[in-house]
DNA sequence: TAATCGAAAATTGTATACGATCTGAATGAT
DNA sequence: ATCATTCAGATCGTATACAATTTTCGATTA
């Protein structure tokens, strides 16, 4: 089973972050189905609080609703995964410019032992983990540039990033993008924004270039619309 | 009443349509409270979808929600006030940009049709739905773009603009913008992007510089805390 | 008079009940 | 055998009932 049970009663806030995790680690599948009835029980609450955290998952662009058929994981197309990216592109670097420009030394602190985490997910293998930390890597960037709503935006490009990734990853070994995190920290303890700007800038670019994006008949058109003349 | 009465058995999406016209109209004030049983009789159904519109209009960041007191109609801060326009500065000229590069003669004259419909409001003192029509005005061109997540983001962020200027608007009466509507609609006919990207960041930098955004005593502190010491 | 307390009313939070829609297997017709 | 149909079970959508919390307002007291 892909998401651990949890103590009952728990607060929507609960079954949301458990949720986000679970997809973010990619033990949720783009495409698995949530129904409500089960993450009642695996939560011990009612239907209510469920469907008010599914919706909160849908407005976050983790799943889909479908009106009378259920939540589902989302499944960005093509043209959405290079939107996500796109959208990072415009307001990462400028956030770690500002970043740069404002980080104290306990926010550095914090990013040293966040990669410090990350290498240790890498080293036991745990590729999900590692990827969810890596995207934290970046909110942190934001929350230190003091820029809320930025924040917010990047919240939900980073959970869409990481649907992307389980759709449109090309080599499913090794990320080995913690070489560009290192350089971005140190354009950071340094305060130089400018140095940051560009590194996020590559950063992204980087690892869109190691998503295979082409363009590919999307997904099993249904038979009936297949052989439509 | 600032919300008109609407037909029995509305859905979900009638609500917020209704109740973000509303706000973004300036019919609605920040700070106003939205009572659930109120906006029930209005739209004629039970609490459980007007919760739902609620909720939604919360992620939309036109309300916001605190638990056990209700729902009110959002008041950004300064800080709030001033991320909302930065980072339009950073989504919308590359929009703009992209646009120009798109837009077909249909759009074209969608905008067209746009900017007269401001003009007539305008004429006819209707401040509040001129400003809804200027909004509108950038959300199409995000559309003529193409790029839905952007398009996504730049609604949340054209919403709360919509609060920022009912609360830290200057000049009451006059908003002389749609002279900038009219530069950014040639230079989207003319295909030329780059002039289009430097008009709309103009455009936005002339916007911020028309509200007062200076320091000043956050509203009324409680009693209690201004007296402490 | 002003402040404090408490109980009732108002309001929101959560669970449950009921209705609508979808799904899928069994049945029957071609 | 294949396709269409129907009906029961599963699942989601909405309304309502009940619980928890906040607000209001009058009574009490310093």
């Amino acid at each position: 089973m892909p998401v651990t049970a949890v103590a009952s009663h728990s607060t929507v806030d609960d079954i949301v972050t458990h949720l986000t995790e679970a997809v973010h680690e990619h033990r949720l599948q783009p495409g698995t189905k949530l129904r409500e009835d089960e993450v009642c029980e695996i939560f011990g609450v009612s239907r209510t609080l469920v469907r008010q955290a599914l919706r909160s998952l849908e407005y976050q662009g983790l799943l889909t609703i479908e009106k009378n058929r259920g939540a589902f994981v989302a499944k960005p197309s093509l043209k959405e995964a290079r939107e996500v990216f796109q959208a990072r592109a415009l307001l990462e670097p400028s956030t770690a410019r500002a970043a740069a420009e404002r980080a104290s030394r306990a926010d550095i602190a914090k990013l040293e032992r966040h990669i410090q985490e990350e290498h240790e997910a890498i080293d036991r293998g745990e590729a999900g983990l590692a990827l969810k930390l890596s995207g934290d890597f970046h909110l942190e960037i934001a929350r230190i540039a003091d820029q809320d709503t930025i924040e917010q935006f990047l919240k939900q490009l980073i959970s869409r990033s990481s649907l992307v990734i389980a759709l449109y990853w090309r080599r499913r070994n090794a990320l080995c993008e913690s070489h560009a995190h290192h350089a971005l920290l140190d354009a950071l303890r340094n305060g130089d924004g400018e140095t940051a700007d560009e590194l996020m800038k590559g950063h992204l670019l980087d690892l869109l270039s190691q998503l295979d994006l082409r363009e590919r008949t999307e997904g099993p058109v249904s038979l009936r619309d297949a052989l439509k003349r």
